[in-house]
DNA sequence: GGGAAAAGTGGGAATAATTCGCAAAACGTG
DNA sequence: CACGTTTTGCGAATTATTCCCACTTTTCCC
């Protein structure tokens, strides 16, 4: 299970340090890689990323114009990074700029996926969103019993 | 049961000593923190971890808005931390700034789980919000019996 | 109040992780 | 085929983390 917070920089080549924890976690030393939702990339395990695209696929025929935008937003940009001895990927150019990478990276872990975003783009995320992740916790209250 | 208040204070590689009374009431050497809601970290023994973020990611798939911000503000910043021989647990750097913590902390013992705050965070989170308190208490009075 | 024990704090050395920079290899182009 | 450009691989340097030991302060008991 993945987990954490991390901040690792990119190189000038783009190649960005995959956490040592994170690595420790994953089988083999390939990432799918692809954009998320928000500002940030996916990574998944090879077998995660099989299991969500399946069932992206399949919830979605290319004839309605949603499932269109899914595949092409989501299953498209996808490729398949190897980690290197070093335990860095070298992210692709057009996925670096749909996530306005620069230098400063935040690395989340997200029990089954990771998510990599532009420092300062994270933390206006952050902030923007405060507000609306207090009103979530407040409906959560009910939900969750803890 | 784990209760009490403490002001134990970081040293300048940010370890904390986890007050002896809260040592006494965990099994094993190992505890989850996390980002709270407010300016704090939430410290869980792990099984009370794992039926909170189990509830949470049940509640959560990734294309929710409010599931992404759950996780991202919740589940992605949690790692498990090992208590040191000499009682210390070692902050990491990201969750000790969101938290604003330099080295005065105040240790909240909230029976299932634990909170840690910055000293002076605390006392201006208590006094802003003593009459929101005042009127917390008020509400309560109908439900709670005693 | 004195002494012993426990709890909390501080610092140095060893280890590990990340980043940087150079060199080799691969690729594409003229 | 040779040149220039880009990509990849490797090793060194820097930075961070971990481990261990010693000191100070507090607590508790006598």
């Amino acid at each position: 299970m993945i987990t954490g917070q991390y901040h690792n920089a990119l190189d000038e080549k783009g190649r960005l340090s995959v956490p040592q924890r994170i690595r420790a976690e994953i089988t083999g030393n390939v990432l799918v890689i692809t954009r998320g939702i928000d500002s940030c990339l996916w990574l998944f395990p090879p077998e995660e990323w099989k299991t969500l695209s399946d069932s992206l696929m399949s919830a979605a025929s290319p004839f309605t114009k949603k499932a269109r935008l899914m595949q092409r937003r989501i299953i498209a940009p996808a490729v398949e990074l190897e980690i290197d001895k070093s335990g860095r990927i070298t992210i692709p150019q057009s996925l670096k700029e749909s996530a306005g990478l620069t230098k400063d990276c935040v690395i989340l872990g997200i029990k089954k996926y990771i998510e990599v975003w532009d420092e300062s783009a994270y933390e206006s995320y952050l902030s923007t969103n405060e507000d609306e992740f207090q009103e979530a916790a407040e409906e959560l209250g009910g939900l969750v019993s803890f």
